[in-house]
DNA sequence: AGGACTGATAGCTAGTTCCGATCAACACGA
DNA sequence: TCGTGTTGATCGGAACTAGCTATCAGTCCT
């Protein structure tokens, strides 16, 4: 109404710019305007005006300050959480610039769980060396929450793992559903076996893997859903690798996803591998991502360019 | 890499500005250079050489201009949504801002479902005028729907309605579980009676309200719950008064929520109430808002206050 | 071919931002 | 009690930015 747009008094109610944003956030970071002023490459008095301007434009006292310390208003409390996002989002606005300007180039930090890396992982990083040379992969071997936290805090774009995840604010994207087998000792009766109903885990010595692998957790989903009562668990091993030495070694049996059979029973002449009558139980293996990422259509990209190149694993591509 | 920081050549990728982002977001909107500088108040060649330097910061070009028309680049497009997104939080935060400095001032733009707004308004405004008289209350009566729509499109600020939603991004404040009671003509063999099985909804001639009002929804959920088969619709009404009157009429029974039965059953002398037997049918009445609200913690001191002034109602306050 | 519209450019002005230097208040140690 | 170092705020001047008005150049319609 009354917006008069020339003269604008002297405090008209300006919009507040991204360096008074920016410098607010870094002293809400810090608590301390020297010190936030270095990590924002600015001087202190230029920061320090910037924030008595924005709390001027804002109308609202951010920071209660003496000489000696600095502390946030519960108002600034409030208003740091919507600077830091107002932040974020340029940020991801920025990015997002340079992967249109730059698609599939930069660094990818791919989280990957451990009971998928080692079977996936050289189709993986053999797909993005030839289809995209310039991307600079970078990959972290974790546990699903590990990752899911990584993500979520921007220290990780991409996760390779099992889902669904159920967790708010991150995309999955399906590449494949592969069955679990059971591994055997030689002399197992159910040794080699087709068509296993899956109420035989009612009654298996069943291995396990340790707490926090979510292959455990899916585990013992399995047996659940089997009508198994008790923990199964007596035992339990590091990696699969381990797991299926101790299966060798006679100390039970175990279930593996499918794309692990062939890498992991070849070190052994001790074992066999048996199969479920359909529908075999499974997992859902796929790649992950903070929904709205910058970087989105190259994620997806990748995920169906994952699903053409394990087209020749025993799998169903998704 | 070789981002030296200091002397950053002339053109070093630099941050954009917010006035670059809401000129660019602007044109992105009108497709119309002069149309979205008049829009955003600024002339038409500074917006222009706003939105230049943008493409510049960010090395991409967002707009394909002739001199006849503007049209978007498909990286503009991905783009705007981020500028949009940007200025969005910006308005959040002053918004915010806003509510800190004057909470409880200012319009209130409340959306009210039509089978809760007649008997829970008055309540609810009294409270307001007496608790935040500064407080401009615009009342938008519409159904469900249209509602969390206004809410989404920024239309509305806060709705008053039936609960579970199970919308994303849409927050919901419990008020107070209510039953349904029946309504029935006097002479009604369940007329006036207490512990009313719900098998009795199986047989009844069932009159609700048109298309849209969740009530008619609810309505025709207990139904199936009760094990009724068939649609029991033969008449419908567009409100609960004429619901009533249809009633009265001796057309056939209909369910009411309990706040409503003060009102609406005192219009008339043909008219008997039957409740049900524990559990009743229920429906969850709730303010909901977006989440993040700038204002959130206001409306969350709304809605307990609003538990407190339902506390007389015949109503379970949560 | 003329007129009317488009977005881009030029030149100027005003406002803002930033820095270095400095100040005033406080805490701590001797 | 009195230095001494550290804190955030202030000051004055330089550099830059962003905005405006006036104008230009290309395109479409009549």
């Amino acid at each position: 109404m009354a917006t008069s747009a020339k003269p604008a008094a002297k405090r008209g109610a300006r919009q507040p710019s991204l360096a008074q944003l920016r410098a607010f956030a870094a002293v809400a970071e810090h608590l301390h305007f020297r010190d936030a002023a270095a990590a924002i490459g600015m001087s202190q008095p230029a920061l320090s005006g910037a924030v008595s301007a924005l709390e001027e434009t804002l109308g609202v006292t951010l920071l209660e300050r003496t000489t000696r310390k600095v502390l946030l208003s519960s108002a600034g409390a409030r208003l740091a959480v919507r600077a830091r996002a107002v932040l974020d989002e340029v940020g991801a606005l920025m990015e997002e610039a340079d992967a249109v300007r730059a698609p599939f180039t930069g660094a990818l930090r791919l989280g990957v769980i451990p009971t998928v890396a080692p079977y996936l992982l050289p189709t993986f990083i053999g797909l993005v060396h030839e289809k995209y040379p310039d991307l600079d992969l970078q990959v972290h071997e974790e546990q699903t929450s590990s990752l899911i936290e990584g993500l979520g805090a921007g220290r990780l774009d991409l996760l390779l793992l099992a889902v669904p995840l159920g967790v708010p604010g991150v995309t999955e994207l399906p590449v494949f559903d592969e069955d679990f087998v059971l591994v055997t000792p030689l002399d197992h009766w159910l040794g080699g076996r087709e068509g296993i109903p899956r109420e035989a885990l009612r009654e298996l010595n069943l291995l396990l893997l340790d707490e926090g692998h979510c292959l455990r957790d899916q585990a013992l989903d399995i047996c659940r859903e089997a009508g198994r009562a008790d923990a199964p668990v007596t035992t339990t091993a590091a990696g699969l690798s381990t797991l299926v030495q101790l299966v060798a070694g006679g100390l039970g049996v175990t279930l593996l996803p499918r794309t692990a059979v062939r890498v992991e029973t070849s070190r052994s002449n001790q074992l066999l591998t048996g199969y479920f009558a359909d529908p075999a139980p499974t997992r859902r293996v796929a790649l992950a991502m903070r929904t709205g990422a910058a970087r989105a259509a190259e994620y997806e990209a990748l995920a169906a360019a994952l699903r053409g190149a394990a087209k020749p694993l025993p799998v169903r591509v998704l």
